[in-house]
Formats: C-alpha cells, structure tokens, sequence
DNA sequence: AAAAGTCCGTTGCTTTTGCAACGGACTTTT
DNA sequence: AAAAGTCCGTTGCAAAAGCAACGGACTTTT
C-alpha cells in the first residue's frame, strides 16, 4: 500500500483530501516498485516512459563522462520528483538513475496531462497545473545548480553552494551528500573538497561535522 | 505586425498554418516590444509575468555573484525563449534579462495554460501541450550545461561544449558567444580560455577563428 | 574479536587556472 | 585620417586545484 503520509510531502499531491489523493493517484496512473541497494532504475539511452516520486531511500541521476567520472544531475530524496523532464518528452535519456540506498519509488504517467479526459474532472486542471509547476520549479533548482557550478573557486562554490542551504534551513543543517558526492556535485576533487573546507574551518567561517554544516559568519 | 516566418523556428508556433497561428498569439496573448541595445527588459527580484520569445537581435539572462561576476544563465537568439519557468510560477525572479543588441521581443502570457477556457478550442490542448515541452526541453538544455560545467578541467569543459555543437551542427560551426561571453558561460577566465583553445590548436585537436570553429578529431 | 569495508582528513607534488597587464588587429566614430 | 573602442591572444606570476597515496576513526561482516 502506498505510504499517504509521505503524498503530502510532495508538491503534486500536498494537501490533497484522501480521496482527492486516490483520484491524483489514479490520474497519474501510478505504482510503486521497491529496488534494492545499488539497483539500476534505468540505463542510458532507453526512453524514460515514467517520471517517478521517492518514496523511501535515495535516488541519483547521473551521468558518466569519458573519464569515468560520474555527473550528478539529480539527488533524490523521499517526497522528490525526478524524471518529469524525460517522461513528458519520451525523448531517449542518457542517464542513468540508481537506488543509492534501498528505495521505494512512485512511478506516474503524464498521458493524462497530454491528453485529459474529456469532459475534464474538477480536479484533473489542478493536477495538470500541479505538474507543470514542478517542472517549472526543476529549471529554476537547476538555475541554483549552475549558479554553484559556474563560480570558478572552489570556496565560491561551497560559498554558494551553502549559502543555498542557509538561505533555506537556517545556520545550521544537514546535506545530504557524503564528501564524495558532494565533490561530485561541486564539480570538484574530493580532496581539494576536504582541503577547502579545512581551511574555511581554520579561518572561522564555518564549523562541521561530517555532513553537518553550521555557518557562523 | 509580428514576424510571422520568424515564429516558426519557435517550438510554439512551429507549422501551424496562419489561422492557427493567429490563434496561438491571441491564446498566449503575445505583445511585441522593441528593446535597444543594454537595456534591461527585467531587473532583478521582480515576478516576471510574462515570458519571452527573441523575435530579432540577442538576449541574455543573467546574474550577479558577490565579485561582480556575471553568470550567464542563458544566451537568448532569434527564436528562442526564455523565462517561460519564472512566467509561469509567478516567483520573484532574482536575475537580470539584457538587450545584447538591440532586440524585439514577443511577450507572453500562461494564463490560459494555468486556466483554459472552457469548453477549450482544438488548438488550446495542443498549445498548452507544446508550452510544457518547451517547459520540459528547457530542463534538457540545462542538464547539457551542467554537464559542461561539471567537469572539473577547463580542457575538458570545452571538450564538452564543443563537442555538443558538433553532435548538433557537426564538424564545423560557429557559436552565439565571443570569448568573453564564453569563458563566462564555461565559468572560466577569458585569459585562460583563449590559452587552452590555444593549446588544443596547437595539439591539431580543433582549428579556429574568433567564435568559428572546426574540430579535428 | 578479528577482518574487511567505508568515510574522511592530510599532504607532497605537479598541473591548471585566475589575475593583471599589454599589445596587435580590426571596426566604428568623429 | 586620427582617435577611440572592441575583441582577442599572450605572458609572468601567484594561487588554486587535481591526483595519488596514506592513515585514522568508525561500522559492518564473518
């Protein structure tokens, strides 16, 4: 059964009355899959028919570049989106999508947003218009993305990249990154990552802890 | 009178014969706008209301880092839109849109995607249709630029980004982009871009001339 | 409890990059 | 035609960052 506690924390069913819930459900034509530790959700190149919502666990969408090096384009965690770009195209996607962690995923179909129902239920514009918001809101988290990625310091970066998460949680917070990850994300050496942060450390900037963060100036 | 060849190397407005074009404007709302050379057709922290499409002369979508860096969120041509996501989520919008050159420009409106006429025309589903993948494809576009500015070396961002005009336009092609422009867009220093494309002509990976380029192997 | 695995900080070394400044080719203005 | 402006390549230098390797703290497995 699907977990209606974790609906409200995405956009698309938040708030919802449990019947409303059932109808977006079935409007999305939706279904759950577990997936193992590791398990690919998909692999380069094949049409991504379905966008999916995490239910449980944490997803990454990523790509490889030539040097083997992994691009994340995506770190989904429970009651995020990912794919909605891909499925509503039906356009090939070179990603790759993998359960970093056991996880449960939600997979929905955009056939009715394509194509609605005629005469439309009361609800099915909401849904629609609940949809395109969130891929409105996936560019504009992108925008973020290429603001930290387009600094050309390391320490602008996590200046940026932090800041991003201050401006949101306050002072102090937990990324969802290991240090590995979070390089990744920064476009960065893992390393030279740790180093920068030393030295921001040392420099009274900030404090941390492994993945948890506090800003003090 | 709005350029009506034009429109149709727009996604939007792509192969709709006249009629339906004249319905698409009036569906859209679209109003033409003659901006000169550096004018700003947005501050920041505004809500945009509309989004655009470049009818003549370039755009470009901005923002300002803490060092006056500008980051280029997206290089606007003839037939290209942009803020449909800000338009559309009716957000303040915290960037800057500029007139490289001087620019015409159609505005438009979301309105009718956000709440159709009923009963809708024909048209409007498909209208509405071709807005989300414009939506959709935007995501693309800006997964492509993360993608550059992920990796890690200046060499290989340009290997990146040259090699996605050539996937699109082949072996030989000239980008919208003077050096400066460029090295902004990669998120690198314009001395240093110009010395690593040095480099590379020097090795006989690609051959060029201010923003025309051919590669090599 | 030992062994294996994971995560992260550290460091030496080399390469890359940013920064600042200059000059040449070319275009536009006056 | 001179002057001013724009665009771009070049270069010296200092700082930044990638790479590789190691070791310690901690967790999980056996």
């Amino acid at each position: 059964m699907t977990n209606h506690a974790l609906l409200d924390s995405c956009p698309l069913y938040q708030g919802l009355s449990p019947q409303d819930k059932a109808y977006a459900l079935s409007y999305f034509d939706a279904k759950a899959k577990q997936y193992e530790k590791g398990e690919f959700l998909h692999q380069v190149s094949f049409p991504l028919q379905r966008f999916g919502l995490v239910l449980s666990g944490t997803v990454q969408v990523y790509m490889d570049d030539i040097d083997g090096h992994h691009i994340i384009m995506n770190h989904v965690e429970p009651g995020d989106l990912f794919g909605e770009a891909y499925a509503f195209l039906g356009t090939d996607a070179p990603i790759y999508i993998r359960a970093v962690t056991e996880a449960e995923i939600l997979w929905m179909s955009t056939a009715r947003i394509k194509a609605p129902l005629s005469p439309a239920g009361p609800l099915d514009q909401e849904l629609s218009n609940r949809y395109v918001a969130c891929l409105a809101s996936r560019t504009l988290t992108m925008n973020q993305r290429v603001q930290i990625l387009s600094r050309n310091t390391l320490r602008m970066k996590l200046i940026t990249f932090l800041s991003q998460y201050a401006a949101e949680k306050g002072d102090t917070f937990t990324i969802p990154f290991d240090r590995a990850s979070m390089a990744t994300y920064l476009g960065a050496d893992r390393s030279a990552l740790s180093r920068e942060l030393s030295r921001m450390q040392a420099e009274g900037i900030l404090t941390y802890h492994r993945n948890r963060f506090q800003i003090l100036k």
